[in-house]
DNA sequence: AATCAATACTTGACGAAGGAAATTATTACG
DNA sequence: CGTAATAATTTCCTTCGTCAAGTATTGATT
């Protein structure tokens, strides 16, 4: 079983907090490496380390050896245990839950998924039990050493409370999400936003790890983007923030649904593609696939539409580059499934419009599987041990 | 004389510095809702407080009337001691030199200015030297109760270590700044870019007070924007941040020296507001203060050279407030001496293109005189005085 | 082999920061 | 005048983290 502090906090101090997270994040590390790291004297890691390392959530490796001249005693260096604890994360979208089981080192375990007929509250919190129960029950035996759930919902979500205030997909109003999934399952639940789920596991265990700033954008139906900003997540005053989507960056382009003319999503979503690849084909029942396929297979006026949609979103991007100037930004999403058609023009338009230096933040565009949005969800939930 | 903890930090704990900075920023505040707002014990608050009044920086005001049923004792509000020291204030132009010396309330107590015949270095300083003379030694009788001199500049600067990497309008490069100015003046010097230090002031002192997240937008040559995000600056990983000017908002608009196309600086900075102002009237020699005259006096081409910069702007500030979401946003800067020309069309472009809930962000469009970018240094010279 | 220099880690004493709870101060209300 | 309510202070204590000294382990040098 697991019985550490009882009201679920991992560490007890701001000394323990941080070299927990920075063993987790940024792989084995030795206690004077940290100390210099973090601040700290060695001896207030050496204390801090202890208590980890006896409730098993810490190791210390095999002894390095050391190079150099005059070298001394080796560094045994710190590393978390993978194994000492697991996390489910479970994304939720309109029509089906995915569902993973991480470890402590992010890394996926275990995957499964449903598919939802009935979008309504009750409906999908009875299938969230089935899924975990299915998870934790399966091969790998994860549900002794499993006692927290994370959920990615998109939408306005409130992380502290647990709250959906609203998910315009799943048509959910004020659902107290966090106590529902708790009674169906057993387990601590955290909620988070799908985009920001997903921003806060590549900042931990992703391309952003290290990185004081940090941005992901996703490329879908919507567009997004999730910010890391001095290290911490950005949530908007207003409820608003990284709406990359609905950035005008034509003032003659189209009107989108929320009133602005020339959104990056009113050019390069994907409904937005679809109804320019049915215009220049003059095909009405087209769709996304099949726009893809007429694009790879050489159709000019096609790919011309990619073409605008990834410079859309680069001008977008280099917004987001000459505002907040992030260390490094990850472009993803379901979207990029057409990604080999969208990365080249995503450059172009980024590199045009970066001002400055701001060209030189690197650029990673790959596509994520929905199973990494899964696991975004159960990142979140490792953070909410970690620092709650 | 001043004598406090000889390495020049006013506060030793982070309590202290916690105390000191709320009650600079949010007025007289009693210790009991200091506690309550910091999350400390009124005892910390008690204990905190004491070495400041000691010292002269915090005065106890007489104790407020109370009201309700069963009132207790009344709170004895903690205040600043507005002329325990004063700061100077610098804002380098390319031409001028701007400067004042304010309290430690952020209240302007002198001002003074030198033209600059030669931006050169050693010239600079030279004048500097004596305009710091002149408002410390002049009526007032600064000079014994200062010790800092802050110094804004245009550029790439680099606070930590007080160098100026970069000024184009200077043709500054690498100038160790804070040193070269200590020695002139025997101050201690703190450097900052000039919109970083704006922001800094209107977040301490101004608009932006209490406020998590921030923007300062300000107009002119140049279209920048200082941010505010999580309660910290926003600094840009590879020196750029807040660069609004080259948000490109028009894909078929006007091509920016900067590369880009349809920036925002490129629609609606002097520059290009002059260049169209020259076209559509077709007078080569127009200046800025022209067009503004004869856009206020109905000119309906030239003003509609200013409507269409102003729409440019509001696109651009939707832009900040869809990605980080400040609680508030000043729209300021030496350009909107030709507010009344730019104000409506700015809402305009904003409310059009923010998205959702954004739009409730509260806009202050508003001119600030030079001598407020002044005090902006000085500002930052205070906080480098309480939290350095 | 013995010693030394260099680096990693641990230990125990100490100081300082902040909290808990009791105490004092000051008001309004009956 | 007690009593309730709120503000501030005092005393005592816990605790976190540093400091300085000591232990551990290696390569290089004598």
């Amino acid at each position: 079983m697991l019985t550490e502090t009882g009201t679920g906090a991992l560490t007890e101090t701001p000394a323990a907090t941080a070299v927990f997270t920075a063993v987790l994040t940024e792989g084995p590390l030795s206690r004077v490496s940290l100390a210099r790291r973090l601040g700290l004297s060695s001896a207030a890691v050496t204390k801090a380390a202890r208590p980890l390392i006896e409730m098993g959530y810490l190791q210390e490796l095999a002894a390095t050896e050391r190079t150099g001249p005059g070298a001394g005693r080796p560094a045994s260096p710190l590393a978390v245990q993978a194994d000492r604890e697991y996390f489910v994360g479970v994304k939720i979208t309109g029509d089906e839950l995915i569902g993973v089981v991480i470890d402590l080192c992010a890394d996926v375990r275990a995957s499964a998924h449903r598919p939802l007929t009935d979008p309504g509250v009750d409906a999908v919190l009875t299938e969230l039990g089935h899924l975990v129960d299915d998870l934790l029950d399966g091969p790998g035996g994860y549900r002794p050493r499993t006692r927290r759930l994370g959920l990615a919902v998109s939408g306005d979500v409130d992380r502290a409370t647990g709250l959906v205030r609203y998910s315009p997909f799943l048509q959910w109003h004020n659902v107290p999400l966090r106590e529902r999934a708790a009674e169906v399952t057993g387990l601590t639940v955290t909620v988070e936003n799908d985009v920001k789920a997903l921003t806060t596991a590549e900042h931990w265990f992703g391309e952003g790890v290290g990185a004081e700033s940090f941005a992901l954008v996703t490329v879908g139906t919507g567009i997004g983007c999730g910010l890391v900003v001095n290290g911490r997540l950005v949530s908007g005053s207003h409820g608003v923030a990284g709406e990359i989507g609905h950035i005008g960056v034509d003032a003659t382009g189209p009107e989108c649904h929320c009133g602005g003319r020339g959104c990056v999503e009113a050019i390069a979503g994907t409904p937005a593609i679809v109804r320019q690849a049915r215009q220049t084909s003059g095909r009405p029942d087209l769709t996304m696939d099949d726009a893809v396929a007429l694009a790879r297979a050489g159709d000019e006026r096609i790919g011309a539409v990619f073409a605008r949609g990834g410079e859309a979103i680069g001008l977008g991007i280099a917004a987001v580059a000459n505002l907040v100037g992030p260390a490094r930004i990850v472009v993803s999403g379901e979207g990029l499934a057409a990604y080999d058609l969208f990365e080249r023009h995503i450059r172009t338009g980024f590199e045009r419009q970066a001002f400055g230096a701001a060209v030189e933040c690197p650029l990673s565009i790959r596509p994520l599987p929905f199973e990494q949005w899964a696991r975004g969800a159960a990142a979140v939930s490792i953070q909410s041990l970690v620092a709650p």
